[in-house]
DNA sequence: AAATGACCTTGATCCAGATCAAGGCTTCAG
DNA sequence: CTGAAGCCTTGATCTGGATCAAGGTCATTT
């Protein structure tokens, strides 16, 4: 299989691409990390150190509240990212798990390294300036939905853009990413189901 | 009082600060705008052509579903931005409005002047990454919360938050912000005066 | 000063989705 | 092979919040 690295580099080709040295110290100051099913990267109360760029596998960030229920914020497949930035950069603890839903290949960037990126290669300002707009592009749509649609509605619309993550992961976890509890979830499966 | 560019670039300087040429560049690339009670900076079927900074008054960001409803996606006041920035990037019609709730003073950046701005200085593309990690931040924590707080939880949050916008929004739009009826956010302000 | 419209409130009723409880299927460690 | 833990489903019941309807206050317009 490719070097990991090489698929980062390459994710980054696909936005400005890098010449040779800043390729060079991307591949300097990343380092690769394989994870066993149920492997935690971050859990509440440590900092969020990297920045995760998931190559192969997939993983979920969530939060635990007060009374015990996990919610899952956000789940990343191959060729997307993972990370708390709030807890990355403040360098505060987070109140985020980030856990691997099967055995995974990532690539991480410390804060420090990140920081080094930014400054000796301003690029790296520039494409994670462009990912992050992605990302919170997604996220405000994710919200207006979650405000505007209902839970079949939403769900109708995570199988549709997300065939992938529906087929790969539990349906517990799509449920909670969704707002709706697991048992509702699948009534309305079995609601969609019969209609289809 | 003060000129709306310079305050412009003083809100910049708590980030990267600027030097002389950045700073001339974002006067040149930029322009004031005044806008009355209900005015529209953009409307749905529009590009969104700029990044909007709000040197005073009060703005908000909506998008009205197939019912006719409409959903506060964000507010802006002094020294905050707004755009929608999917249309801005792609260039293509957006599904939101933004409207003045107050008379306002606006700084505006068109999508091929912020262009300039980023490859003549990257600066501002460290500025913007900055200022958007953050917004992404925030607005992670605000679908956690839709999705793990009660209305009530999510309204007492967003008073002591925000008390500025409680007082000076209307609650109907609080409500739409929040993601419940401004019936039901009448009888959760009752029940909460009723109590402190 | 009347009239329109924006905003807030309160009551009555309804419903999407939660909660509680139980049973069955798979998978995987021992 | 056996048990235990995940995971999914289905039923019965409950509830947070929506919907529908009405009335009241205030500010702006005419």
């Amino acid at each position: 299989m490719a070097d990991p690295q090489q698929v980062l580099c390459a994710h980054f080709d696909r936005y400005l691409a890098l010449d040779e040295a800043e390729r060079r110290a991307l591949m300097e100051r990343s380092r690769v990390r394989r994870l066993k099913k149920r492997g935690f990267i971050l859990q509440e109360g440590e900092v969020c150190r990297c920045y995760t760029y998931v190559v192969e596998g997939c993983l979920r960030m969530y939060e635990i509240d007060a009374k015990g229920v996990e919610h899952n914020l956000q789940f990343a497949q191959e060729n997307e990212w993972i990370v708390d930035i709030g807890s990355f950069h403040a360098e505060k603890p987070s109140s985020l798990f980030i856990e691997a839903l099967e055995p995974s290949t990532v690539v991480c960037i410390e804060h420090g390294d990140l920081l080094r990126l930014y400054t000796e290669h301003p690029k790296f300002d520039r494409n994670f300036r462009v990912i992050i707009e992605d990302l919170f592009v997604e996220l405000q749509q994710r919200l207006l939905r979650r405000n505007a649609s209902s839970a079949e509605q939403r769900y109708a619309h995570f199988v549709q853009h997300h065939p992938g993550l529906a087929a790969r992961v539990p349906n517990v976890h799509v449920a909670s990413y969704l707002g709706v509890t697991p048992e509702f979830l699948s009534r309305l499966r079995a609601k969609t189901s019969k209609r289809g």
